[in-house]
DNA sequence: CAACAATTTGACCCAAGGGTCAGATAAGCG
DNA sequence: CGCTTATCTGACCCTTGGGTCAAATTGTTG
């Protein structure tokens, strides 16, 4: 198959719509069945079904099951990356655990699937995850834990533990998209909206300050130096 | 293993050691590889090999992959349920809490496979498990969830969602079990040894009292005089 | 030891599902 | 329009792995 090298000149050209508009059905799909069956119990003529394809399709803009299930894996790296975007920049403590915590909230709450994956790849050792990816991640968790340290050694919070600190926060907000079924079934609800969320948000955010004896968000004013 | 238990059962005599020991051993090594690939992942060959056994006798002993699963999946259920016992008998929100906490973590080290086969299960909406089981997971959780709004509404602790507060509980508390291989990395140990536990559970702890605005263990006794 | 039950074993079966392919069709393009 | 490239499709291939079997071996019992 010589490869004639097709999309040089993705312009976003109607040419192009096709081919991302089937890319995205089946990435869709993809994140779905993956998250609900895991990557090994996931049939591709599944998602070729669920996305509305013929299974060649899947393996013509994929080349394989692999693939697409990276493609659906790494979706969710940038997003949670970005979350960590309140501790790369200074700001209180509250400021910057509440913002981060609503972050991780979001991403549970607005790309489920794809967070349910990546919880089930962390679970089972980040087979598929690349190294870089895997650097990328753990270099920012570093960076946060080593941010909190410094706030428990400026007095800015009491002296909790940031490892276990961090793990909580991870554990708490990434459950509302990996335990979806068990918090359906306790609250009884068949999805949260959005003062479900809110609750949820709060909760964690009242943990987390008053655990660490931080008071919640002086003000509304961003810049509101506390002269310690 | 101490299996010299002599009469136990019935009288089916010594004989029966054998066949325990070899159960004991495939349902170990079944316990570690599904909770390493997951159900679907798991080769029964693979069990068999960790086991030391044919694969032959896995079927011999457990009739199928599934019955296999279904016996590790289950061993997790009482425990879990156990673990909720601080709930089944007055006391303090204090101590319950802190009992019920100490028990979570304590499941997720002392049982780490089977715990993480359970939230593997769970994530994936419980696909295998009985729904005797999910009833008696869910109505214990009904139950704890009553029980803290009933503290809530004496005024014995801040008015906390105990929905989300009970959620966090479950997700940080698990997450040690659940997510080893990245806290491994974060924390730059292959294992966690009684130190960490210690400070993970003390972490969780004062989230918890101090964001309900419970105070630590008042009247109980420690093994610290907390007089006054 | 004979008879019977429990266990072990290697070889085997076969459905499932990831992946492929050649030809058909449709979409751009000079 | 032809010509080329992108997309679609049904049929096919072939490894993998759950599960089986009958015969061998070992243990148990009378």
């Amino acid at each position: 198959m010589p490869d004639r090298r097709p999309a040089e000149k993705e312009n976003t050209g109607p040419m192009t719509s096709i081919r991302e508009r089937n890319k995205e059905l089946i990435l869709r799909a993809a994140s779905e069945e993956f998250a609900d069956k895991g990557f090994a119990a996931t049939k591709t003529s599944d998602i070729a079904a669920k996305a509305g394809l013929p299974k060649p399709n899947v393996y013509y803009y994929f080349k394989s099951k692999e693939n697409l299930y990276r493609e659906v894996l790494e979706s969710i790296v940038d997003p949670l990356l970005a979350a960590s975007a309140p501790f790369n920049q200074p700001g209180h403590p509250s400021e910057v655990l509440t913002a981060y915590i609503r972050s991780k909230i979001r991403i549970s709450r607005e790309l489920p699937h794809a967070s349910k994956v990546f919880a089930s790849e962390i679970m089972h050792g980040a087979p598929h995850l690349s190294p870089e990816q895997t650097e990328q991640l753990n270099a920012q968790a570093k960076h946060n834990i080593a941010c909190i340290q410094r706030w428990v050694d400026q007095g800015l919070m009491a002296p909790v533990d940031p490892h276990h600190l961090l793990f909580s926060i991870w554990a708490a907000t990434q459950t509302y998209a990996d335990f979806d079924w068990q918090i359906s079934i306790v609250t009884g609800k068949a999805s949260l909206d959005d003062a479900d969320y809110e609750a949820a948000a709060q909760t964690i955010i009242r943990l987390v300050l008053k655990g660490c004896d931080v008071d919640p968000l002086p003000s509304s004013a961003s810049e509101l130096v506390t002269s310690a």
